[in-house]
RNA sequence: GCUCCUGUGGUGUAGUCCGGCUAAGCAUACUGCCCUCUCAAGGCAGUGAUCCCGGGUUCAAAUCCCGGCGGGAGCACCA
C-alpha cells in the first residue's frame, strides 16, 4: 500500500489500466432528475395514496403532498387514490371535498381512485371490534384529565384490567347508551413507552354530530392513526408519505396493522412546505377571513391554492417548485422567489405587454404628427398587435416625470424621441427624432384619449415576526391602454418596466411578481 | 422535561446508504458584460461552502465511528 502511494497519481493510473483496467469503469453514480428511488417500488405495483381531511381550503402544502404522491406513482407506472380522510364530523364540511377536487384539477395531480375513508366504517369497525376480541384494545371510561395524566405518568388505569365481556359490553353501549366523552377505545400499547404515542392511544370516539355525507348513521368514529392504518392497508398501499409531525406515530401505524395481522405498507416522512410569513394552518387563516383582515380564502396573500392562483401563480411551476425542494426531512423556509422565478419564465413567452402608469402626469407633444401606432403584444412571440390611438397627449409614471429637467431627451417607447420644453404637472415636450437611441431614457406612456383606470394589487408578507403586516396589502392606482379591456379575465399581463400582472377583472390587476 | 427527527454557500437542494472519480454539482439570489425600443425573458462570466463543532478510523472522509452543539416536531376523545 505505502509502496503504490509512493507513485505519482499518473503511475499509479498507468499500472492500474495495464493490469486492472475494470476497476476503473466509474460506478453508476449518476446524477438523480426527479425524486428519489423508493426503496421497495417495483414498476407496475406501486399505490400511493393522497388522503387530505376536508376540513378547509386547500393550500400550498397539500400540492406538496400531492404532487408527490403523483410524482412517485407516475415514476413506478402505479396508481394514486385520493381518499378524503373524513373522520371527524365535527370539522368537516361538503364545500371542501368539492374545494380539494377543484384544488386538484387546476394543479393537474390526476388520481386513478377517489374515495372516503368514511364509506368504509363497516370495515372499521369490524376491524376495532376485531382488535378488542383480540386483547388489544379495550374500552375506557375514565375521562380526558385522568387519561392525559396517566400517560404523563405512565400509570395504567382499571379500565385496561378489564376483561372482555366489559370491553363488549361497553363497546355495544359506545353505539347507543354511552354519551360523548364517556367512552373511548384505546390501543392496549405500552403505557411505560419512551414513545407517548404508544401509551394507548384512543382508536375510537364517540361524536354525534352530522356527517356530511353519512349525517347520522354513525357516532363511533375512529381518530387518525386507526383510519389510515387500516384504509392504507386495505387499499393497496404500497408507498404512504406524510409530513415529519407524524414521525412518532408510524411505530403505532405499523404496530395496529401487526396486531390485525394485516399487510403494511411503507410509510415515509417528508417536511413540511411553509413559506415564510405565510402560515398555512387554519387556525390562523380562518380569523384573518372572519375578521376581515383578508377578503377570503383566495386572497393573493394566502398560500392556499385558490390565492396563488389568483395572484397569478401557474400551476406547471408550482410542480416544478416542489419538485426542486426534493423528498427531505430537514426543516426549512422555501424561497418564496424560486417559486416565483419558476412562474417567471413560464408566464414570459406568452404575457402581453401593455404600458401601465402610476401616479400620472401630464405630457403634450406639440409637434406629434401621429394619430395611430401599432405595437406588437410581445417582444419574440406572434402574440399579435394592438393599435393605439395617439393624439400627442401622455400620461407618463409620476417617477419617471420627476428627474426630467428642461432641456433632457427620452424615448417614449415605440413611439419618438423628445425634449421636454416644460416640466411640473403639464409637462410638454418636441420631437427630436423616431430612430431608437439607446442612450437616452426610455419610458412607457398610456394616451391621453382612451386611458383605462385600474387598481392593481400588490400583495406582500402577510406576517412579520408573527404579528399582522397592516400593509401586506398595497392598493395603486394606476392607468394603462385600452387594450386591457380586451384580455380575458385571467390573462397574465407584463406591464413594461413595472413587473408581471394578472387581470383579475375589468378594473382590478393583481401583482404576481417582477 | 422526555422522545424522535434534522444540520452542505444568503436561500433551497444534489452528492452521504456502497469513503477516492468534484477541495463539492444544480437552482435561486446578488454583481458585471452581451442581446433587447422593458428594470422581463435569453446568452456569458463572476461573487459566495475549511460540507455545525471536536476527536477517531483510513494511504484517503461531506461521506464510516464516538462525543458535543444548534434547529424543528410530538407528548389531544384533530388530522
Amino acid at each position: 500500500m505505502a509502496d503504490v502511494n509512493k507513485l505519482s497519481i499518473e503511475s499509479q493510473r498507468e499500472e492500474l489500466e495495464s493490469n486492472y483496467a475494470e476497476l476503473l469503469i466509474v460506478k453508476p453514480k449518476q446524477e438523480r432528475t426527479g425524486l428519489p428511488p423508493l426503496e421497495g417500488a417495483e414498476q407496475g405495483n406501486v399505490i400511493t395514496r393522497f388522503p387530505p381531511e376536508p376540513n378547509g381550503y386547500p393550500h400550498i402544502g397539500h400540492a406538496k403532498a400531492s404532487i408527490i404522491d403523483e410524482e412517485y406513482a407516475k415514476m413506478y407506472g402505479g396508481k394514486l387514490i385520493l381518499r378524503f380522510d373524513d373522520t371527524n364530523p365535527e370539522k368537516e364540511r361538503l364545500e371542501y371535498y368539492a374545494a380539494i377536487k377543484v384544488g386538484l384539477d387546476w394543479l393537474d395531480v390526476k388520481y386513478d381512485l377517489i374515495k372516503n375513508t368514511s364509506d368504509d366504517m363497516e370495515i372499521i369497525h369490524r376491524k376495532g371490534k376485531e382488535l378488542i376480541d383480540l386483547g388489544h384494545a379495550y374500552v375506557c371510561t375514565c375521562n380526558k384529565e385522568t387519561i392525559s395524566k396517566n400517560r404523563r405518568e405512565m400509570i395504567s388505569c382499571k379500565c385496561r384490567a378489564g376483561n372482555l365481556d366489559q370491553n363488549n359490553t361497553r363497546w355495544n353501549k359506545m353505539f347507543d347508551k354511552f354519551k360523548p366523552g364517556e367512552a373511548i377505545v384505546r390501543f392496549r400499547g405500552d403505557m411505560s413507552s419512551e414513545n407517548t404515542v404508544m401509551r394507548d392511544p384512543t382508536l375510537f370516539r364517540i361524536i354525534d354530530e352530522s356527517h356530511p355525507i353519512h349525517k347520522d348513521k354513525y357516532r363511533v368514529w375512529p381518530n387518525y392513526d386507526f383510519a389510515v392504518a387500516v384504509e392504507d392497508s386495505i387499499d393497496g398501499i404500497t408507498h404512504a408519505f406524510r409530513t415529519k409531525e407524524y414521525e412518532l406515530r408510524t411505530e403505532l401505524y405499523y404496530t395496529l396493522l401487526d396486531k390485525l395481522n394485516m399487510r403494511k405498507p411503507r410509510m415515509l416522512e417528508f417536511s413540511r412546505l411553509e413559506f415564510e410569513g405565510m402560515p398555512v394552518s387554519k387556525r390562523v387563516l380562518k380569523p384573518l377571513v372572519e375578521e376581515g383582515k383578508v377578503s377570503g380564502f383566495d386572497d393573493p396573500r394566502l398560500p392556499t391554492l385558490e390565492g396563488l392562483r389568483r395572484k397569478g401563480i401557474v400551476p406547471e411551476a408550482i410542480r416544478k417548485f416542489v419538485l426542486s425542494l426534493g423528498f427531505t426531512k430537514s426543516d426549512t423556509l422555501p424561497p418564496f422567489e424560486t417559486l416565483e422565478s419558476f412562474n417567471r419564465k413560464i408566464i414570459d413567452p406568452t404575457s402581453v405587454r401593455l404600458f401601465i402608469v402610476f401616479d400620472p402626469v401630464k405630457l403634450t407633444v406639440i409637434n406629434n404628427n401621429l394619430t395611430e401606432i401599432e405595437i406588437s403584444n410581445h417582444p419574440q412571440n406572434e402574440m399579435g398587435k394592438r393599435r393605439v390611438t395617439i393624439d400627442g397627449n401622455f400620461y407618463i409614471s409620476g417617477n419617471d416625470a420627476k428627474p426630467l429637467k428642461i432641456g433632457d431627451e427620452v424615448r417614449l417607447l415605440e413611439l419618438y424621441n423628445i425634449k421636454v420644453t416644460k416640466i411640473g404637472p403639464e409637462m410638454e415636450g418636441e420631437i427630436t427624432g423616431t430612430g431608437y437611441k439607446s442612450e437616452i431614457p426610455k419610458i412607457q406612456w398610456v394616451s391621453r384619449k382612451n386611458p383605462v383606470n385600474i387598481e392593481v394589487l400588490i400583495s406582500n408578507v402577510l406576517f412579520i415576526n408573527d404579528q399582522f403586516n397592516e400593509n401586506s396589502l398595497e392598493v395603486k392606482q394606476a392607468i394603462t391602454e385600452q387594450y386591457y379591456l380586451e384580455l380575458n379575465v385571467g390573462s397574465q399581463i407584463q406591464f413594461v418596466r413595472f413587473g408581471y400582472c394578472r387581470k383579475d377583472s375589468a378594473n382590478q390587476a393583481i401583482y404576481t411578481h417582477k
